[in-house]
DNA sequence: CGGGTGGGCGCG
DNA sequence: AAAGCGCGCCCACCCG
């Protein structure tokens, strides 16, 4: 046992005996560091009140199984040390933090709360709420009610909950499905250590780009002086007092203007001949920057870059790091959601302020049309993985879909959204002439929607079962729409959430690598796009390592299938450079 | 007044 | 109830 006396407890279990420690932010370090100097030590087992290493995890998820499949060696992601731990913890956006902010790093871990809902999912259910249990005896963290426990108690249910999700994974027999789970988590991780390090943000220049767009920042409760001359603008077109905010009465204002609009949308706007309508979009336009990415966010969301020396140099005086919260798993397709922050809707209007600092670079990266060469990897459709070879699917397929790229491209979104607007209709029967596999990947999984069934992704993530109203609707006008509505849904889910996985094993990948050759820190993620701040001097080797893993991230989901998914780098000084 | 909903729009 | 998927966040508005 590695548990030094008087630290903690152990107690021998049925998967293998766990200790307690007291301080597990110095036991994760000791321990990491000792099973790299003795990667055989695979039978030590510990833990902590929020974390606990089983051997039996060690095995079943890193070398014991090695020579039996691919599958282990695919949920490894080709680990250097595969006896190293794998935490299990309950929840790692709740459990990591503090560990980390006690200096201790994970490699890697199995985090229970977001396995439970995959788990939950494979079998047709809804994951229940994380619960800490007070029974040990009783099973998992998942069962009966909620009643905090902790220390050795708590060991016991995490061993529990460990067990039971494992023989619930082996008993699913969905081949992807441990390379999932081990994503998701590997995703956890990743994006505790985002939040805690911040994507490098300059004060100065957002405060200017605000200023640019709207005014000098007003006295609370005032609108901002060029947004105030906006409103102003809106009022004149129309004539009378209104508040442009008010949805309600801009709507009653092109009614008594005799303008017969169903809407305020944009795009209903567009057809729509009144001096308002330029004023107004441009209002909104600006209002958002104000409202949701404008000076009180950054009061919110910037902090301190906790540089030691930052607050002394009147240099660095406006730099911080934005810290937004991340949801790992937070949409239904596995895509992240953000709790705060905003991060995944960062208007590219404020994006210049996302700055490398001084001696540093960015490294930011983005999959080109990374849904559909994910269409063509899991319909193995032939043709379209050979046009995965090219940097542009769109331009490539161009001849074969409607002539134009453009064309291409409404063909193909169409087929993965259920487009029919427009002549988009046209373009998907093209696309079932010419790519008749792909076409049929994602109209089976409309189909199986339609009809309540469960379709999952190319590594087994599955959608949310219809509820019971959804059934007691199915013979109604409301039940049409609803299994249209859902057809849509599970036609784009395995496309999305094919997406969300291949993205999410890239990010283990790329932590991994970016921390054992001390290269950078990741620092953003936006579905399909990863940014790295680094030193200057290891930009180009960033890059390349970038690449790599987005091909070693194809071949864990794909093997030897041909098809390519370039992910390409570029060094910049500023987020706006990128794209 | 506080919470919930809908409109509108930012991102992919 | 949308041009077709997934989100978050803000405002106004409505309800209790």
């Amino acid at each position: 046992m590695h548990g030094r006396g008087g630290e903690g407890w152990t107690m021998p279990l049925p998967g293998g005996a766990v200790t307690y420690h007291h301080d597990l932010a110095a036991a994760v370090t000791a321990i990491e560091a000792d099973a790299r100097r003795n990667p055989a030590s695979g039978d030590t087992a510990t833990g902590g009140a929020i974390a606990a290493r089983t051997d039996t995890a060690a095995r079943e998820l890193s070398g014991g199984r090695r020579t039996g499949g691919t599958e282990s060696a695919r949920s490894d992601f080709g680990h250097r040390h595969p006896e190293a731990p794998r935490w299990v913890l309950a929840d790692a956006a709740h459990d990591y933090p503090p560990l980390l902010n006690a200096g201790a790093r994970l490699d890697r871990c199995r985090d229970l709360r977001l396995a439970e809902r995959i788990l939950s999912r494979v079998e047709g259910r809804e994951p229940p709420a994380v619960t800490a249990e007070s029974d040990p005896d009783a099973g998992t963290l998942f069962e009966r009610e909620p009643e905090p426990v902790d220390g050795p108690a708590l060991l016991v249910r995490l061993q529990a909950t460990w067990l039971d999700q494992r023989r619930r994974a082996a008993a699913a027999a969905i081949p992807g499905l441990s390379t999932l789970l081990a994503a998701e988590s590997a995703g956890a991780l990743v994006a505790a250590e985002m939040s805690r390090t911040g994507v490098p943000f300059d004060r100065g220049v957002h405060d200017r780009l605000l200023r640019d767009l709207l005014g000098p920042r007003p006295t609370k409760g005032m609108r901002p002086r060029k947004l105030q001359a906006l409103a102003d603008k809106v009022v004149d077109a129309f004539g009378h007092q209104l508040n442009p905010d008010s949805t309600k009465q801009v709507l009653a204002a092109f009614h008594a203007a005799g303008l017969d609009v169903k809407n305020t949308h944009s795009w209903e706007l567009s057809s729509v001949d009144h001096p308002a309508v330029e004023a107004l979009k441009v209002y909104r336009e600006h209002a958002r920057v104000w409202s949701a990415f404008g000076w009180n966010w950054a009061d919110a969301w910037v902090s301190a870059t906790g540089a030691p020396g930052a607050d002394a140099d009147p240099g660095l005086a406006d730099r911080g790091r934005f810290r937004p919260v991340y949801m790992v798993g937070g949409a239904d397709t596995g895509r992240w959601g953000t709790d705060g922050g905003g991060a995944l809707q960062l208007p590219h209007a404020v994006r210049e302020a996302i700055r490398a600092e001084p001696g540093w670079k960015l490294v930011a990266a983005d999959a080109a049309q990374l849904e559909p060469r994910l269409l063509a990897a899991i319909s193995g459709d032939q043709a379209m993985i050979a046009a995965t070879a090219a940097d542009d699917l769109y331009t490539e397929l161009a001849p074969r879909l409607g002539g134009e790229r453009s064309k291409a491209k409404i063909a193909l979104i169409s087929a993965m959204y259920g487009g029919t607007a427009g002549d988009a209709a046209q373009l998907v029967q093209l696309m079932r002439d010419r790519f008749p596999a792909a076409f049929h990947r994602v109209e089976s999984a409309a189909r199986t929607g339609e009809k309540g069934g469960l379709v999952r992704t190319w590594l087994g993530r599955t959608v949310p079962a219809p509820g019971e109203r959804w059934w007691q609707t199915l013979n109604s006008e409301d039940g049409t729409r609803a299994a249209t509505g859902r057809g849509r849904f599970t036609r784009n889910f395995i496309v999305q959430g094919t997406a969300a996985e291949w993205a999410l094993v890239l990010l283990a990948l790329l932590r991994r690598e970016l921390h054992e050759r001390g290269l950078g820190e990741l620092v953003f993620f936006l579905h399909d796009e990863v940014v790295v701040h680094c030193p200057a001097e290891h930009a180009a080797t960033v890059g390349s390592v970038i690449e790599q893993a987005a091909d070693a991230a194809t071949r864990t989901l794909f093997g030897d299938l041909p098809v390519r998914i370039p992910l390409r780098p570029k060094v910049v000084d500023s987020y706006s450079e990128a794209k």
